[in-house]
DNA sequence: AACAAAATGAACAGTTTGTTCAATTTTGGG
DNA sequence: CCCAAAATTGAACAAACTGTTCATTTTGTT
C-alpha cells in the first residue's frame, strides 16, 4: 500500500523541515537550493524532482499553514451558535484563532519575520480577512450600522490582530492564547472606555 | 561650487529612479544589478562606483523614506500643544500621518507589497511605534491608566493604523487624508459606540 | 592646458541555476 | 528470488548574475 508515494511524501516533509531549519537563521533570498540540499543529506537533483523552485517550496509551505489555520478556526467557530454579538463573535474568533496560532508559531515566526518572503503579512492578512469578514456576517445587523466602508473596517481589525499575533510570536510565547485573549479584550475595552468628549 | 559632488547626486538619484521604475513591475529578488544599469542607461560598473548592492540602495531608498515621514510628522506635531487627551492626540497624529504618506504613496505602495522587502512593515512599524509612544507620553496619565503591556497596546494600534494605510494605498488612494482621518476617527467611534452588553 | 573625479567597456573567476542522462538504489508484485 | 517501476544519485552542462579589476575615455575644475 503505503510505497512509493509514502517515500516522495517522506523526502518532500524532509525538504520542507531542513528548508525551514535554514530559514530560522538566514534570510530566504540567501538560502540556495544546493544548501537545502545538503542540510537534508539529498542531491541537488533529487530537490527539483520535487519542486519547480525554492519559491514553490515556500509557497507550498504558506499554503498548508493557511489551510491549516483556516480549518482549525473553522472547526473551533463551528461549535458555536451563530446568532452572537460582535463582541462573542470577535471573542470567540480571537480565542479561536490564538489557539490556532499556537501550533504553528514556529512558521509564523519565520514568515512574518525579514527572513521571509515579501508580502506574507498581506497574504496572511487576506486570508484571516475573510474568515471575520464570515464572521461579522453571521450578525446580520453588523454591516448595517456600519458607516465605514467595509474593506477599510477590515483591514483595520484585521491589521490589529495580526499586530498583537506578531508582538506575540515575537515575545516567543510569553502568553498563554487565553491570556491573549483577555488582551485582546482588555484594549477594545480600554478604547471603548477612552474619554471621548474632547473628540 | 556645485561640482562632483552635484554630478554624484544626480547619478545617485537616476539609479534610485531607475529602480523604482523596475520595482513597480518585478518583485526586488527578479531585478538583477544589470538591468537597474540598462534602466538608468549607465554602465554596470558605475552602480557598483554608488552601492554595494542592490539591498543597500533599497535600504537607502527605505532609510530616506522613514527619515521624510518622521520629519514631517515631527514637524506637524510639533505645532499643537503637547498636552491633550489621548483621542485628541491620536486624531493629530492620524491627519498628519495621512498628509506625510500621501507624498509617499509611490514608494510606500511598493515596499507594502510583495514586489518589496521581506519585513518592511515590520520595519516601518517600529519606526512608527516610537512616534506614537512619544505621543502618548506627552500625556502623563495615559500609561497609568492602561492595564495592559504598551508593547502589545503599541502593536494593536499602530498595526491598525498601518492596515488602514495599507488598503488607502492599495485603493490608489481614493480618498483625501481628511477624509481617511475621518474614517479612523468613525472607526474607533464605532467601537466604542459597539454594544458591550454581552461582553 | 593640466589635473582630478566620474564613468565606461571589457574581461575575470566564482556562484547559482535549472536541465539532462546514465548509473544506482529502493520498493512492490509475481 | 527476480523483474520492473519509481526514486535517487552523481556528474556534467550552458546560462545568468555577481563583484572586482584595470586601462581608457569623458566630464568638470582650476
Amino acid at each position: 500500500m503505503s510505497s512509493y508515494a509514502e517515500k516522495n511524501r517522506k523526502t518532500t516533509a524532509l525538504i520542507q523541515a531542513s528548508f525551514l531549519e535554514l530559514l530560522a537563521k538566514r534570510p530566504f533570498d540567501a538560502i540556495t537550493v544546493g544548501e537545502i540540499a545538503k542540510q537534508a543529506h539529498i542531491n541537488r537533483g533529487t530537490f527539483y524532482l520535487h519542486f519547480v523552485d525554492k519559491f514553490a517550496l515556500l509557497e507550498q509551505i504558506e499554503r498548508q499553514l493557511f489551510e491549516d489555520l483556516g480549518n482549525h478556526i473553522d472547526e473551533l467557530q463551528s461549535r458555536y451558535t451563530s446568532t452572537q454579538t460582535f463582541e462573542r463573535g470577535q471573542e470567540q474568533l480571537a480565542a479561536s484563532l490564538f489557539g490556532a496560532i499556537k501550533g504553528h508559531a514556529p512558521y509564523l515566526k519565520i514568515f512574518l519575520s525579514d527572513h521571509g518572503r515579501a508580502g506574507f503579512h498581506l497574504r496572511f492578512r487576506a486570508a484571516f480577512s475573510e474568515k471575520v469578514r464570515e464572521n461579522l456576517e453571521k450578525n446580520d445587523g453588523f454591516t448595517a450600522h456600519l458607516q465605514v466602508p467595509l474593506d477599510y473596517f477590515l483591514a483595520f481589525i484585521t491589521s490589529a490582530f495580526l499586530g498583537l499575533i506578531e508582538q506575540w510570536v515575537q515575545n516567543e510565547l510569553d502568553k498563554t492564547p487565553e491570556e491573549m485573549t483577555a488582551l485582546y479584550i482588555d484594549i477594545i475595552g480600554f478604547i471603548q472606555r477612552t474619554n471621548t468628549k474632547k473628540l
